[in-house]
DNA sequence: CATTCGTGGGT
DNA sequence: TACCCAAGAAT
């Protein structure tokens, strides 16, 4: 299979090519400056699905507060989800400190640098062990992401759809024969730092790039065309409100949403799906149990998912008596304590708009 | 295999 | 505006 893909091409150019253009542009990232296992860790489960740019901050304000495998390991849950906050995926950051203190109990604090141990921790998954083998520990290993795929599709011409999870499969079986042995953690970044800057998913920069001469898509006039990806389905909408609810001592009502799940174990406003015909007062009063008298609302604020919408109508309303559904997950709050708080993007708004 | 799981930026 | 997408993993 593999061989087929790899028939009449220069193996060894390609990798010193690639190698070369790394080692002399590659851009300066906090996450460079060390080899550290730990920190090459933290960086690539930062960075699933998630920009270079936006990671940066998250990245230098996480290593600050938890510098080490054991200060993840000691840390309090709502610390690290905290510190994750506004990052998205949520369970990264809930898999990552699970799988740090299985390194400190199992592994005696030290990163596993098989690819069979380090696959058995939570949260890593066939990307990240390749990419931790290959830049902290030097192993050739493949680490297919989005962008080696994509730029592995060109160079080779490879036309199967990169949607599909088998897909991803062929890439490694190629990659083991291509990655380089010499050094393996310039080759597999440099195939991510050539698919960012050049070999970009629309209108590639041909001209500048370092293996253009090994690139059968170029070749053929086909680097527009490639990848192919199949599309996926667009999300549905739900029509939510939400209530920023005081009481007479001005402090505010927020719970902790389920332990799993969409946003699991964020903080959130008292808020419920609205469905039918039936009045938001009449759906807080069969979710929460509590008489809201409503004002007009306060504002819109919309939250888009990756696979879901949520349309939130945000209001007011004061108590009085004990309104608490008495639930643990449910609690009153001095306003000035609400940044101790990890909330979802939507909720940070209506913080904004309404309490701040 | 397909779906769930966030968010912000680019076109 | 409406998509697409970005260093994926768990289910």
């Amino acid at each position: 299979m593999e061989q087929m893909h790899l028939q009449d091409f220069y193996i060894t150019e390609f990798q010193d090519d690639l190698v070369n253009w790394f080692l002399e542009n590659q851009r300066e990232l906090p996450w460079r400056m060390s080899k550290d296992p730990y920190r090459v860790w933290v960086s690539e489960i930062m960075l699933q699905q998630t920009r270079v740019d936006t990671v940066i901050p998250y990245y230098n304000a996480f290593m600050r507060e938890f510098p080490t495998l054991e200060a993840l390991a000691e840390a309090e849950e709502d610390r690290i989800l905290k510190a994750w906050e506004g990052l998205g995926y949520y369970s990264r950051v809930r898999n990552l400190q699970t799988a740090v203190r299985e390194v400190v109990e199992q592994y005696e604090g030290r990163v596993p640098d098989t690819r069979e141990e380090i696959s058995s921790l939570k949260g890593v998954g066939p990307y990240t062990a390749g990419a931790v083998l290959s830049i902290a520990y030097g192993k050739p290993e493949p680490a297919v992401d989005g962008n080696v795929m994509r730029v592995l599709s060109r160079v080779l011409l490879v036309e199967e759809d990169i949607a599909k999870a088998s897909t991803r499969k062929i890439f490694e079986n190629i990659l083991y024969d291509l990655v380089s042995k010499d050094d393996p953690s310039s080759f597999n970044q440099g195939l991510m730092e050539l698919g960012a800057l050049i070999c970009t998913p629309t209108s590639p920069g041909c001209l500048l790039c370092p293996v253009r001469e090994h690139c059968r898509a170029y070749d053929h006039g086909k680097q527009n065309d490639l990848p192919i990806k199949s599309k996926k389905k667009k999300q549905t909408a739900k029509q939510m409100a939400a209530v920023v609810l005081r009481n007479e001592r001005g402090e505010v009502l927020i719970e902790k949403r389920p332990e799993t799940g969409l946003l699991a174990r964020l903080w959130q406003f008292p808020n419920v799906e609205v469905t039918d015909g039936r009045s938001v007062e009449e759906h807080f009063q069969a979710s929460y149990d509590i008489e809201v008298v409503l004002d007009e609302p306060i504002q819109k604020v919309e939250h888009v998912f990756s696979h879901l919408i949520w349309n939130i109508t945000v209001y007011e309303a004061q108590v009085s008596g004990q309104p608490d559904g008495g639930q643990a997950t449910r609690k009153w709050i001095p306003v000035k304590d609400i940044e101790k708080y990890a909330f979802p993007v939507s909720h940070q708004k209506i913080i904004q708009k309404s309490l701040l």
